[in-house]
DNA sequence: CTGGAAAGACGAGACGTCTCGCTTTGGTAG
DNA sequence: CTACCAAAGCGAGACGTCTCGTCTTTCCAG
């Protein structure tokens, strides 16, 4: 019974280099090219030894990404979400750098394969929610918080909501390459999310 | 030499065949498992009719959603993006529309399976956002632009971010399924996008 | 000596091409 | 106007190839 390996033997020397390979290789030739056995040949590793520890390539590509995202917090020596009281700076600090890593091959590749893939498959798709968008809108919901409290915020604003109208026109870019993503962007972005674009001094 | 088949001798009702069942197996198998032979095979169609005259399954399926989308057009008797004179309004009503569709698994699934493989495809990417979503950005943008004219929006408003605005936040709901998509939502999210989410009495 | 690991053989199935008659089309001759 | 006929698309499906995920074998570490 095959069922369920033990995972006390499992090699963890293979491990890394199976989820090491797999970013690599999602680099050179994208998703859809990107097959098993290429993961296999590269981390020098037989076939098996993936199929026996996941069940997909969008599974082993989900752990590979978390095991880069772990690794990105702590070689930027991220202390958490800035918080200098000025609500649109700090906003704009770290959209910049979101979309510095959109435009970094090295996480767009594995990021956009993911995201793709977990837009299709529902399960994989909550599983690349939770794991690893739900701690980054934590974050941002966590730093809005903050700002409402401090009355820099209408009272009753849907933090959630809030998140999503920072987020989701920069994921609309970048998914559908529609125009290039920049500084200039992000920081029109945050100006128009705080102020709004309707005429207050005509009403 | 098959270079240039002879597309006045095209039979339609193939042509027709081949796009609707390709709408249909996206639907039951996704984008990944459908298979050209699988949709000859719903159509009652020779494989070489599909070979001849589209180039991938990418293709076939971008053509059948144009055809969707065009039906969808005339049989909602649609006339032209609402402008009542009232921003908020027209843009909460098309919006609800588009909720709306999302909601409907004859939409759904294609469009969902068309935006991912255009999200790590780019050639496919770049002709689904030509071809499906820039004519609809532009209505909303020509809708944005009398807005603006009529100084409803602040004069030096940037139509296309407003846009995206807009869109953004809800495509990024529908696709990552972090909440479920609601008239209530899309008519926040005008509010907010009009009216901005900073503390202006504060000020 | 138990069980994972590396290597690769294996069957399944989709690929894109092809061949085969059948049907449709459009031009031509009577 | 009708009858004929060549040309081209059509449905069907066989074909060789490729890549998939599984299965088998041998080896090695604890």
């Amino acid at each position: 019974m095959p069922k369920t390996p033990d995972a006390t033997r499992r090699s963890d020397r293979s491990r890394r280099a199976i989820l090491d390979a797999a970013l690599v290789l999602v680099g050179e030739v994208g998703y859809n090219k990107l097959t098993i056995e290429a993961i296999a040949a590269r981390a020098g590793v037989g076939k098996q030894t993936i199929y026996r520890w996941w069940p997909s390539k969008a599974a082993v590509l989900l752990d590979a990404s978390l095991a880069l995202a772990g690794d990105a917090e702590t070689e930027a020596e991220w202390t958490g979400f800035p918080d200098t009281g000025d609500l649109a700076a700090d906003l704009k600090h770290v959209l910049r750098a979101t979309v510095d890593e959109f435009n970094d091959e090295k996480y767009d590749a594995p990021a956009r394969a993911l995201t793709a893939a977990g837009a299709t498959e529902p399960e994989l798709g909550a599983r690349f929610t939770e794991q690893l968008l739900e701690p980054q809108l934590a974050l941002y919901e966590a730093r809005l918080h903050t700002a409402r409290e401090a009355g820099q915020l209408v009272p009753d604003t849907d933090l959630r909501l809030t998140v999503e109208m920072l987020l989701g026109p920069l994921t609309y870019r970048w998914l559908l390459r529609t125009a290039p993503l920049t500084h200039a962007y992000t920081d029109a972005l945050v100006d128009r999310v705080l102020g709004g674009v309707a005429n207050v001094t005509a009403r």
